[in-house]
DNA sequence: ACGCCCTGTCCATATTATGAGAAATACACC
DNA sequence: GGTGTATTTCTCATAATATGGACAGGGCGT
C-alpha cells in the first residue's frame, strides 16, 4: 500500500435532513407494520432488520408509538401490531370535506332505485381511491372495489369518470405518468387511456366494459365542483353486463347524474376543493 | 422588594420524557387531524392554536409528516387533511394474524344461510371493535354496527360473547373496569352486566334482547382460540326480533358455532393469540 | 400609508435523541 | 438445576438533532 497521504475523508454527510429524523423513523415504523406481508405481526427481531435501526433507539421508537396507542404489543407473543386506532385514523381519512357523511345518503338511495352496488371515489395523486360503497338487494353483487382500494386513474368507471373530466394539460399530464408507471401493462397505454378518456368526454359518462372483471361492467360521473372541470369526487354504478345494456344503462346514468349534482353543490356550499396530488 | 438572593431558580425540569419528545408531539398532530371536529380540514392556524406548539416546529413535524404521506395538504386551501394512506393503515390495523381475509368467507357464508347482517368483533382493551360486517340478503337490515366501531364489552351480542366466555378474574376485572368508565350508564352497572354473562354462560351463546336497539336482536359465539376460555374474536348475527324467536334462533346459533369453530381452528393453526389490552 | 395577522424560513443554541455497552431478565436445551 | 442464548431494559457520554426566537414577505382592512 503506498502510503499517500489519505485524501481527508470529507465529511460527507450529506445530512439532507429536514431535521425530523426521528419522526421519519417512526414513520417508517409504522409502515413496516402495515405492510402486508407481517399481517401477522412482527416480532422486535423483525423489525430490528427489516428497518436496519439500532436497537435501542428501535425501542425508543416502539415505546413511544406504544404510549401514544398507534402501536400494540401481543402480551403472550411479544409481537408487535399496529394499534386499533387506526380504525378511526382510517375513516377520518376518508371524510375529508366530511364528503363521505354528506355522501352516504346519496349512495343509499342510488343503489335503492338501482339495486345495484354504488361507489364514491376520489382522486390521490394519480390514483383513485375508492371511500365509499353501498350495496345493492340485486342478489349476483358486482364487488370489484373495496373501501380503501387504490386504482390509477382511468381503470374502472369511476376512476376513469375522475380522469376524463380534468383540465386536458392535467389529464394529458396524468395519463402519461400512469403509463409511465406501468410500462409492461397495456391498458395503461396512453392510446388506450385517451380513447376512453374521449368516449367518455363525448357521452358525458364514464363507462367500463368488462376491463376489470369479465362480464362486469360499470358507469360513472364526476361530481361537479364549482364548474365540471374541477371533480370533486365520482359516483358509479357496477353490475353484471345484462343490467347495463342500453336502455338501462341510460336510465342509470341519469340517476347517477342527479345525484351528483346535488351531492356536487352540497359539497361546493361547504367549500369543498377539488383534489390534486 | 426585599432584595433577598433569589433562590437559585432549580432546574426543577421534570423532563419526565422517555426521549422521544418529537415523535409524541408528531403523533399528537395526527390525533388532531384525525378529530372528527376537524373534518373538513384544518388551517395550519387551526394546528397551531390547538397543539400549542411552536410554528417553526410544527413546520418541520408536518413537513416530516406529508414526506412520508401521512399528511397531505390542499394546494388551493392549504388546509391540512390526513393522508390517504390511512385508509390502508386502518385495513391493515384490521387485518391481525389476517383475522379479517380468513375470516371473510366464514361471514359470507353464515350471510348466505341466514339472510341476515353478520359481524366479526375483537377485543381491544375493554371494548369490543367491530372489525368486519356482512350484509344478508333480508330486506330490513339491522346495521348497528359499522366497521370500526366500539362499544364496551358487554354491549351488544359480539362484545358480550368477546367477554362471557373469558377466565372468570379477567372478566369480572373488566365488568369493574367499565362500570367504573360509565358511572352514569346502568347498562354498564356491574349487576347488570354479571346478570349477562351468567345467562350467556349458561346458554353457551350470547344474547342480546334489544337492549342496544330496540325491536332488534342478536346472538353471538367466540371464536375459540386453544381453549374456548381464549376467544380470539367473536362473530355475531342480527335480526329484527320477529327473525330471532326460539326456534330459528337455535338455528342460527348453530351455524355460528360450526362457522366459528372452523375459524377458530384455521386462526390457531396460524399462531393467532388472544388479543388482550 | 399603516398596523395587524398570517405564512414561511433561518440559524445559533442546548436540548434531545442516539448508539455502544453493560446489566438484568426470560427462555431453551440439555 | 445449570449452562448458553436471546430478549429487554438501563446507563451515559456524545454529537447530532430538534428547538424556538427572530426575521422577512405578503394579504387585508381601515
Amino acid at each position: 500500500m503506498p502510503s499517500r497521504t489519505l485524501p481527508p475523508p470529507p465529511p460527507a454527510k450529506v445530512p439532507q435532513r429536514e431535521g425530523t429524523q426521528s419522526i421519519e423513523r417512526a414513520l417508517r415504523v409504522l409502515r413496516l407494520l402495515a405492510s402486508t406481508n407481517y399481517a401477522s405481526g412482527m416480532s422486535f427481531q423483525d423489525l430490528e432488520d427489516a428497518s436496519g435501526l439500532n436497537r435501542s433507539t428501535l425501542y425508543r421508537i416502539l415505546g413511544a408509538l406504544r404510549a401514544e396507542g398507534f402501536v400494540e404489543r401481543h402480551p403472550a407473543s411479544g409481537l408487535f401490531f399496529l394499534g386499533m386506532d387506526f380504525l378511526a385514523l382510517g375513516s377520518a381519512s376518508m371524510n375529508r370535506f366530511n364528503l363521505r357523511e354528506l355522501a352516504r345518503p346519496h349512495l343509499v338511495r342510488i343503489a335503492e332505485q338501482t339495486e345495484d352496488t354504488v361507489f364514491l371515489s376520489i382522486r390521490s395523486g394519480a390514483d383513485s381511491i375508492c371511500v365509499d360503497r353501498q350495496e345493492g338487494a340485486f342478489p349476483i353483487k358486482a364487488l370489484t372495489l373495496n373501501i380503501g382500494d387504490r386504482r390509477p386513474l382511468g381503470i374502472g368507471a369511476g376512476a376513469l369518470a375522475l380522469l376524463a373530466f380534468l383540465p386536458r394539460a392535467e389529464m394529458e399530464d396524468l395519463v402519461a405518468r400512469n403509463a409511465r408507471r406501468f410500462p409492461s401493462n397495456p391498458a395503461m397505454a396512453v392510446e388506450n387511456v385517451t380513447a376512453l378518456v374521449r368516449r367518455s368526454r363525448e357521452e358525458g359518462y364514464a363507462f367500463n366494459d368488462g376491463q376489470v372483471l369479465k362480464s362486469m361492467c360499470a358507469v360513472g360521473v364526476p361530481v361537479p365542483g364549482q364548474t365540471r372541470r374541477q371533480p370533486l369526487a365520482a359516483l358509479s354504478i357496477a353490475a353484471i353486463s345484462e343490467r347495463m345494456r342500453a336502455p338501462r344503462r341510460a336510465r342509470l346514468v341519469a340517476i347517477l347524474e342527479e345525484e351528483a349534482k346535488a351531492l356536487g353543490a352540497a359539497l361546493v356550499a361547504r367549500g369543498a376543493q377539488p383534489l390534486g396530488g
